[in-house]
DNA sequence: GATCTGTTCACAGAGTCCGC
DNA sequence: GCGGACTCTGTGAACAGATC
C-alpha cells in the first residue's frame, strides 16, 4: 500500500573514478541502481549505492530519509568507497603530468575570492607542477630565474648554496679573533681557525648536504631532492612533518632559504667561547680540533629545520668537556673520522 | 672566461636589557 | 608593562680578487 504513494528522489550520482555527477530521481535503491548503471555504463550485477560523504551503503530503509540532491557514488561489485577521503587518495597518488587537473586547479583560482581556498589550491598547483624530475638550466629555465649562469644544474647550486651557508660559519669563527686579548691565544686560536678551514676545504665545505647526487649516506635530502625538517634543537623529529623539495620549482628553491641549519649547540653562545676557554689554559695542538670540526661545521651538530622550529633563543646545551682536548682515545676517534682524506690537521 | 673564495651589506625574527 | 636598542640566530645578493 505504502509503495503506492512512493515519490521520486532527486539525487545526484557519480562513478567510483569519474568525476561528472547525473541527476536521477528513482522511487527506491533497485530503480535507482538501475538508471545509475545504464547511465554511467555500469554491470547491474553487483552494483550498489554509498554517500559520498563518508562511504555508508544506502539500503531501502536509508533511502527515504536521504536528503534532495544527496550526492551518491555508484560502485561495482568488489569496489568499496571510504568517503572524501577516497577523492583525497586519488588525488595524492596524482603524478605532475596530471595536466587535466592543472587546468582544473587553474580555473578555479582564477575565479575564487576565499583567501583560505585560493591558499589551499594555490599549494596544490605548487605541488602539481612538481619539476623535480629536471635537473638542467635547459629543461627547467624557469627554476634558475635569478640564478648567476655558471650554475648549470640544479644540484651544482644547492651545493653551492650549502657552501655559502657553510663558509659564513667559518667566518664567524674568524670574527672571534678580534675579541681575544692575549696576544699568545690569539696566536693559537689563529692556528686552530686555519686548522679548522683545512678540514673544511677537505670536505668541500659539506656541500653535499643540499646535493641530491651525492651519496645517501652523505646527502640531507632524498634522491628526488626532498628534504625533512630534523626537529628543533631539543626534538628528535618534528612533530608538524615539514617537508620541501627546492628542486621542484623555483618558488621551492626561494622558501627553502626560510630553512635554517640550526646548530643544537650554539655557535657563537657555545661552541666558540668554549675554544676560546680551551685556548687560555692549553695549547692547538692539545685540543681535540676535529670535536670542534664536528660541532661547528658538520650534521652531528647540525639539524636542517623549517624556520618555525628554528628555535633562537639560548639552547643552553654544553660541549662535552670530555671530547674538548687530545686524549689516545680521541686522537684514534679523529683519525678513524679522517680516514681516507688526503691530510688533517694535528 | 669560468669558477672558486672571501667579504660586505642588508634583511628577518626572537630574546634580553634597560629606562621610562 | 611598554618601547627601543642591542645581540643573537640565521639567510641571500653583490662584488672583488684569486685560481683554474
Amino acid at each position: 500500500m505504502f509503495g503506492l504513494f512512493k515519490k521520486n528522489k532527486p539525487v545526484k550520482i557519480r562513478g567510483y573514478s569519474g568525476d561528472r555527477k547525473y541527476g536521477i530521481a528513482s522511487k527506491d535503491v533497485k530503480e535507482l541502481i538501475k538508471k545509475g548503471c545504464k547511465l554511467l555504463q555500469l554491470p547491474l550485477s553487483g552494483a550498489h549505492v554509498c554517500l559520498y560523504e563518508d562511504g555508508t551503503i544506502v539500503t531501502e530503509e536509508f533511502f527515504p530519509t536521504l536528503p534532495d540532491n544527496c550526492e551518491l557514488v555508484l560502485l561495482s561489485r568488489g569496489q568499496t568507497w571510504s568517503g572524501v577521503v577516497c577523492d583525497i587518495g586519488r588525488l595524492l597518488n596524482t603524478d605532475r603530468h596530471a595536466d587535466g587537473l592543472i587546468e582544473a586547479a587553474k580555473g578555479l583560482l582564477a575565479d575564487e575570492k576565499s583567501f583560505k581556498r585560493r591558499k589551499v589550491l594555490t599549494d596544490l598547483l605548487q605541488n602539481l607542477e612538481d619539476r623535480s624530475d629536471l635537473e638542467t638550466r635547459e629543461e627547467d629555465e624557469d627554476w634558475f630565474t635569478g640564478v648567476d649562469v655558471r650554475f648549470k644544474t640544479k644540484s651544482a647550486y644547492m651545493k653551492y648554496n650549502c657552501e655559502s651557508r657553510i663558509r659564513g660559519y667559518v667566518k664567524e669563527v674568524d670574527n672571534a679573533t678580534n675579541s681575544i686579548q692575549k696576544a699568545k691565544v690569539k696566536e693559537e686560536f689563529l692556528k686552530a681557525s686555519k686548522c679548522l678551514v683545512e678540514m673544511l676545504k677537505n670536505d668541500k665545505y659539506n656541500g653535499k648536504y643540499f646535493d641530491r647526487t651525492e651519496k645517501e649516506s652523505g646527502r640531507l635530502c632524498t634522491k628526488e631532492g626532498w628534504f625533512t625538517c630534523q626537529g628543533s634543537f631539543e626534538q628528535k623529529l618534528c612533530q608538524l612533518l615539514h617537508s620541501i623539495n627546492p628542486y621542484g620549482s623555483r618558488e621551492s628553491r626561494i622558501v627553502f632559504s626560510t630553512w635554517n641549519l640550526d646548530h643544537r649547540i650554539e655557535k657563537k653562545r657555545t661552541i666558540i667561547p668554549a675554544l676560546l676557554e680551551a685556548l687560555q689554559t692549553h695549547k692547538t695542538a692539545d685540543i681535540n680540533l676535529n670535536y670542534f670540526y664536528q660541532m661547528l661545521f658538520t650534521r652531528e651538530n647540525l639539524k636542517l629545520v623549517h624556520i618555525v622550529c628554528h628555535k633562537k633563543g639560548a639552547h643552553d646545551l654544553t660541549c662535552d668537556t670530555n671530547k674538548m682536548f687530545r686524549t689516545s682515545k680521541n686522537a684514534r676517534k679523529a683519525k678513524e673520522d679522517t680516514k681516507g682524506k688526503k691530510k688533517h690537521c694535528t
